[in-house]
DNA sequence: CGGATTTATGAAAGCGCTTACATACGGTCG
DNA sequence: CGACCGTATGTAAGCGCTTTCATAAATCCG
């Protein structure tokens, strides 16, 4: 009609194929159901006319986007940035794409997120996490879209995931071993963030578990700076031995603080992180922390929500997390000189 | 006809609402062209309903998905995940969602992911550098997909970047200018990797510029290890008083290396990065880098891109890159103890 | 107060594809 | 050799929405 040509349609690769349209829709979406011969024809006039089939009118009429959503709460934190990598190249290539959304740990944005990937199509969705308005459940449920959540576990929903409070309570154990009394933690944000929650809350009950309580909390956002402060709030305020860190990004910047100050780390103060992500072993010493298997994580949780998504039963996945003794714990320092030569 | 309620569809809502189907789309589409009496109605069946408008439809429909695409090589290297970042949050939060697709560095598996994203509807399209095959600028061309470049600068289309080898080539000024002259460089790959080349080659320039050349290259993938590797060899077999580093990462593997094999950092080498990611900062000492605006960048990257979409000029733009001299850098050793006391 | 505007809504024609279902055509087998 | 069957392709009916155009109602103004 105008000079500007309009795309080509499955009508014009049929007509110069000489076949209809059927045909042509078949070759795309099943080749063997269409003779070696006609299908040469049909890929030639695609190619001459350098045809893509429209998105929008095949969503409608196949009912399929190929189209997968994460909603993450930020891609900043390195954990998240490889589950996600994973996850994405978990799927079999051409077939599905990924859409991320990122919620800057707010809720009320999550949900939107959630909608507006859904709107846009996902036929199935990733979440960090347990923690959310029963109402946003409810509203997948009624849409029908599969979900799997991941950085966490034990929920009745489906879940890739890895248990926080094992996780922690392992490592708090191995402090308590070294012979710390006096122990503090540095955690992250616990409201609405059932791994920072399940981190303190797990270290908290280890504690307990050796008739103890920490001499000190901080409960404070993700960053090197925060944690940095956290921890010279705590060391000026109480005397600990020992610093459990919430995450690794914590802990880095609790060791950048502890040099700062003075502090020998291990010989002065124990400190310990949780991730095990690059950072963990580029401080000076490396970093004691929890390795926890991001990437496996993200691949779990795409083959899981491939499984719903065919509608298929589909299990929960509990990773397992490990211990990495490094180099920032020792036992503390005597206070008691007249102990034996 | 079945048990299983279907989801409702515009007409179930504008029967419920007793208007028509032309009123609920624009209620949804553009409500100031519908009287608040009547969009209330119209609202209230919607919320009733449960409904939700179906994406292939409203694409087929209205010549729009809302979706714009990212392909980056990877998530896991921190620049890509910051600028992502930036980049999704600079769109209008409901407007637009965001297609992720990582290459891994591979060129035809990045034409691949770039197909894909358009084939899902994509209207717009970031990707990283300049080095790519015509044919697929071409490609993109016919399907007048917009698209702007990131991390580069200094091509005739679409950018968003910062100049790698400028930005080099202070870094090494400043070396030059320290008295080193036994220099060695650890460089990314820079096979169908522009900003690599740009480092590599800026640095190499500046470097001719002062009568020299470096007295070892290695060329390694992206990482702590490689970095590590790379810096051994060249210590092995180069008398180099100088390391400059390609990214941050080689950087960090590389003063790892240094620590581990007894040298101090910088009295007896300087090692130098690129980038300023977290890791700069709490490596010990804190390494000298080139700081990189990728948030900034990724901002920027998504406000071109809207306006191309858009349909209007828009601008490249080109931020600037700043040197920071923190704790990885020194004169040389003087092998001339004669010097005076 | 009547004709000219403006504004709010409705009717209906697609958007470009997929997919029953129908058809045609060889080949099999009793 | 005719009834039957399987396979390759065609016909055409939507999929659920947006949008143009038409119409009806409200508003304005001389």
């Amino acid at each position: 009609m105008s000079e500007k040509t309009t795309h080509a349609t499955v009508d014009d690769v049929a007509a110069l194929a000489g076949v209809s349209t059927a045909t042509v829709s078949r070759c795309l979406n099943a080749p063997e159901r269409v003779i070696p011969a006609t299908r040469e024809k049909v890929m030639a006039a695609i190619r001459t006319l350098n045809y893509t089939p429209n998105f929008g009118a095949r969503a409608l009429a196949s009912r399929r986007t190929g189209i997968i959503g994460a909603v993450v709460p930020t891609l900043e934190n390195a954990v998240f940035a490889h589950g996600i990598e994973a996850f994405e190249q978990a799927f079999p290539p051409g077939k599905f794409a990924l859409l991320i959304a990122s919620s800057s740990y707010d809720p009320q944005r999550e949900r939107e997120q959630i909608e507006a990937l859904v709107a846009r199509g996902a036929s199935g969705l990733m979440l960090v996490g347990f923690d959310r308005d029963p109402a946003v459940y409810e509203w997948l449920k009624n849409r029908r879209v599969p979900y799997v959540l991941a950085w966490a576990s034990g929920d009745s929903r489906p879940y890739a995931g890895f248990d926080n409070e094992a996780g922690i309570a392992e490592m708090v154990g191995m402090v308590l071993e070294l012979g710390h009394t006096e122990i503090a933690m540095i955690s992250g944000m616990t409201e609405g963030n059932d791994r920072a929650r399940g981190r303190l809350e797990g270290a908290r009950r280890a504690l307990a578990g050796a008739g103890l309580d920490f001499r000190g909390v901080a409960e404070v956002p993700y960053g090197l700076e925060t944690g940095a402060r956290a921890f010279e709030d705590l060391i000026a305020n109480h005397p600990v031995t020992a610093v459990i860190c919430g995450n690794d990004v914590l802990a880095a910047g609790a060791l950048r603080a502890a040099h700062r100050m003075g502090l020998r780390v291990p010989q002065d103060v124990t400190i310990t992180g949780f991730d095990d992500i690059d950072i963990a072993s580029i401080t000076h010493p490396e970093l004691t922390t929890v390795r926890v298997p991001h990437r496996r994580m993200g691949s779990e949780a795409a083959r899981l929500l491939q499984q719903l998504i065919d509608g298929k039963e589909g299990e929960s996945v509990l990773l397992p997390t490990r211990l990495m003794a490094r180099g920032t714990h020792a036992p503390p320092r005597r206070k008691d000189l007249s102990a034996p030569a």
